[in-house]
DNA sequence: GCCCAAATTGCAAAAGTTTTGCATTTAGAT
DNA sequence: ATCTAAATGCAAAACTTTTGCAATTTGGGC
């Protein structure tokens, strides 16, 4: 129950902001208008769709094809966005500041696709991680844990 | 430590074609040839990845990129293979007839970028699903649980 | 073993996605 | 205000995946 550290979509904005500008990274135009359709969306997109968004939202001129692309592995690199399977999609990080060294959790529902980021309860995580680390010497990243499933509106 | 359903590589061949046979598809020579390179495979391969393997493989004659994709999509719909983050590569899956309800692990180095399947114990997993269940009503499915880090050879 | 129908494959081409090279523009520091 | 490195846009190339259709092959009868 303990959501340690979800943000909202002004505060994904403003944090992501916050990183980028921390690495020395430019804040262009194209980043800033990315960075708001990004906060709004509900399930993975991939770089095409995402370019698609764009042709047709409002909030800004169009962005070429090449920038998402770019703009995209940029993000990617600083934790702004994960990628997600199946699609290879990108979803915000909402997580990006988080204090908690477990990895995050991403539940992908097989019956509607929308994938849910959660923060898990560390002793939840605890009992598997210890297996992975005694057991095959394997150390958990916080990179996300992903998980597909059904979800409740589907169940 | 319990491995309940691990198969070795020739397993998997005689494991696949069983699957397949009983479900009334064809065995045919490229699908058997197929199976046979996959068994064979340690890190997921992309499907143009496999063709090129294809090849240049001495075991058969050369197979169209076309049947290459089409055998991997019928292959995915009866569990034969994963498809995994983050290259979006196949990996043959060894579980497929594991009775253990849980979901599998897929572990991937983020360093090596191998990606290994194993059998997590029942109650290593239970707090999480139990977790999930009870707080997001989310009922995790047998597809595998895929988690980044790194392995006991680069860690 | 031969025949048949349905399933599978191969080929050619189309469609779609991602990357590259380079000229132009822009952010942010001085 | 000027300057420089970084970022963007454009055009084209490269690469990946899908489609339509004809030819071939499988597995079940006969």
């Amino acid at each position: 129950m303990t959501k340690k550290c979800d943000l909202n979509s002004s505060d994904y904005f403003e944090s992501s902001l916050h990183t980028l500008r921390s690495a020395g990274v430019r804040l262009t135009k194209a980043r800033m208008a990315f960075l708001k359709e990004l906060a709004e969306i509900k399930a993975p997109m991939t770089a095409r769709e995402l370019f698609d968004l764009f042709s047709t939202s409002k909030r800004v001129g169009s962005i070429d094809q090449v920038t998402v692309y770019r703009i995209l592995e940029k993000f990617e690199e600083f934790g702004l966005v994960h990628r997600v399977s199946p699609s290879g999609g990108y979803l915000p990080c909402f997580h990006q500041n988080c204090s908690d060294s477990s990895p995050h959790v991403l539940l992908h529902c097989s019956t509607c696709e929308k994938i849910s980021e959660l923060d898990m309860p560390e002793e939840t995580l605890a009992p598997m991680l210890w297996y992975l680390k005694g057991s095959h010497g394997f150390t958990a990243s916080s990179e996300p844990l992903q998980l597909s499933g059904v979800c409740s509106t589907c169940g």
